[in-house]
RNA sequence: GCAGAAGUACCCAAGUGGCUCAAGGGGCUCCCCUGCUAAGGGAGUAGUACCUGUGAAAGGUAGCGCGGGUUCAAAUCCCGCCUUCUGCGCCA
């Protein structure tokens, strides 16, 4: 949600936004959103003027009350109800233009970085860098599935039975590899300077609607049934929930938190759930960090941000790649977002395994987290990004560490946290 | 989960319909007196948001956990919800 006096002041700088997205449609939203702004006020200053008007003869009455004299604290009293009608009908007008400016100011994206490229769709995503050669080995890489099968790693036909398409049992070394790979990205996050955080895995409706659209809504989270509660579709959910409606303090800032949590998603639509693997799947378990920080250090906590999770995967040995969005392929709220990409040998191209993005000062609008300073409050910029997320990131994992016998390989950063184990061996 | 009690500023807390556009105390800030590991006096301190408006100002409205309602008027009365405390119950 962008600044109302930004759209006051500049409209023509948030038409030029909207163009630069490709959403020449929303274009009429500006003068709807500025009529309906002026028409908020003037029912604001109309309705002001009424109550003001209301608490005087309010007072009066009392005071003529008290001295007993009930006929002309009467006369007074019919003034203040021949207002009353009027009153109530602005204050009804009042309510329902709020709600329509703000349901038109959401649909208005925020403003985008000058450095972000132009372009429709993802297709015109922008790769920035590359980290670590990509290689293609001289033996054929198999299906993950099938990698996963021939270590004894996986159970899908019995997560089937027990829960449908979608779940999966992973089991023995496999299992083992997907908690060190936690465990090391917790303590990588923490050797960074944030703070480990574990959530609730279940958040209310007004935060779920706080943190996300109707759509998105309908299309990720679970309801718990019988209860206002629904199961997070990432920490981030959890996490800036948190904040939600908070003053915080100058000297808290920046707030670097890096928190992990199991993340619950229906996948509605999209492609949809992959019959065939743990790609797209309706629960999976993520290690997160978010930043809530002052305006002037968001660009630069962006770039940080996206680099630990580029050192994170360089340092197990995957090769990734810096993608920038797009201005067309970029959510409303972001101001700038990039995805880390990890290397398929399988496929011969990158995949996606993480996504970064600054909202600016969108999202802390929409949900009210500001901070105090000695001149008043501000909007606090809020940021995110996938530390990593297996098992999807297991399937780089496998692919890029798969040897010709088989067996994978373990990098040496995670050897401590599988025992000191150098191999998962074929069952 | 059941029952009872409570939620007012940084903290404690008064307040059952108009005398509270929220008393008092602590703390904090400033000033005075005193003069040196005391003590006393005075002033300020309900954040904040929105609107009108100015050179600076100033004014208005809302705000007593949150959301509704009753009323000319709500911290106060009514309804729903949230949170905390105490006791009982259950439980990793």
């Amino acid at each position: 949600m962008i600044d109302i006096a930004l759209l006051r002041n500049e409209p023509e700088l948030v038409r030029e936004n909207i163009r630069k997205k490709f959403q020449d449609h929303k274009l009429p939203l500006v003068d709807e959103a500025l009529a309906l702004d002026s028409r908020r006020r003037a029912l604001q200053q109309e309705g002001d003027t009424l109550r003001a008007a209301r608490n005087t003869l309010s007072k009066q009455i009392g005071a003529l009350m008290k001295e007993k004299k009930t006929e002309e604290a009467n006369a007074v009293r019919a003034q203040v109800t021949a207002n009353a009608d009027r009153l109530a009908a602005i204050e009804a007008e009042t309510n329902e233009v709020s709600e329509k400016l703000k349901a038109v100011m959401m649909r208005i994206p925020n403003i985008i970085s000058k450095d972000c490229p132009i372009g429709r769709d993802d297709s015109e995503n922008v790769e920035r860098k590359r980290f670590l050669e990509p290689k293609v080995p001289d033996f054929e890489i198999p299906y993950h599935l099938d990698i996963l099968e021939k270590l004894a790693g996986i159970d899908i036909d019995s997560a089937r039975r027990t829960s449908g398409q979608g779940f999966y049992y992973l089991t023995g070394d496999v299992a083992r590899l997907h908690s060190a790979v936690l465990a090391y990205a917790r303590d990588f996050m923490i050797n960074k300077g944030f703070t480990y955080c574990i959530p609730p895995f279940m958040i209310r409706s007004d935060v779920v609607s706080g943190v996300m659209s109707f759509e998105e809504m309908d299309g990720m989270m679970y309801k718990i049934e019988g209860e206002d509660l629904y199961l997070i579709g990432t920490s981030e959910h959890s996490m800036i929930g948190r904040f939600m409606g908070q003053t915080l303090d100058e000297k808290q800032l920046p707030l670097t938190l890096t928190s992990y949590s199991p993340c619950f998603r229906k996948e509605k639509g999209a492609h949809g759930i992959e019959e065939r693997g743990i790609y797209r799947i309706h629960q999976f378990e993520k290690q997160e960090m978010i930043v809530i920080c002052k305006p002037e250090e968001s660009e630069s906590w962006y770039e940080k941000m996206w680099n630990y999770t580029v050192e994170l995967f360089v340092s197990m040995g995957i090769p990734v790649r810096q993608l920038e969005c797009c201005s067309g392929d970029l959510a409303d709220l972001k101001y700038r977002s990039c995805d880390v990409e990890a290397w398929s040998p399988r496929q011969k191209k990158y995949f996606e395994v993480g996504s970064c993005s600054n909202l600016t000062d969108a999202q802390a609008r929409r949900l009210n987290i500001r901070y105090k300073t000695e001149k008043g409050s501000v909007y606090a910029h809020t940021l995110n990004n996938t530390v990593v997320a297996p098992p999807r990131m297991l399937i780089a994992f496998l692919e890029n560490h798969l040897l010709a016998d088989g067996s994978v390989e373990i990098p040496e950063v995670l050897r401590p946290y599988m025992g000191g184990q150098s191999k998962i061996v074929v069952k």
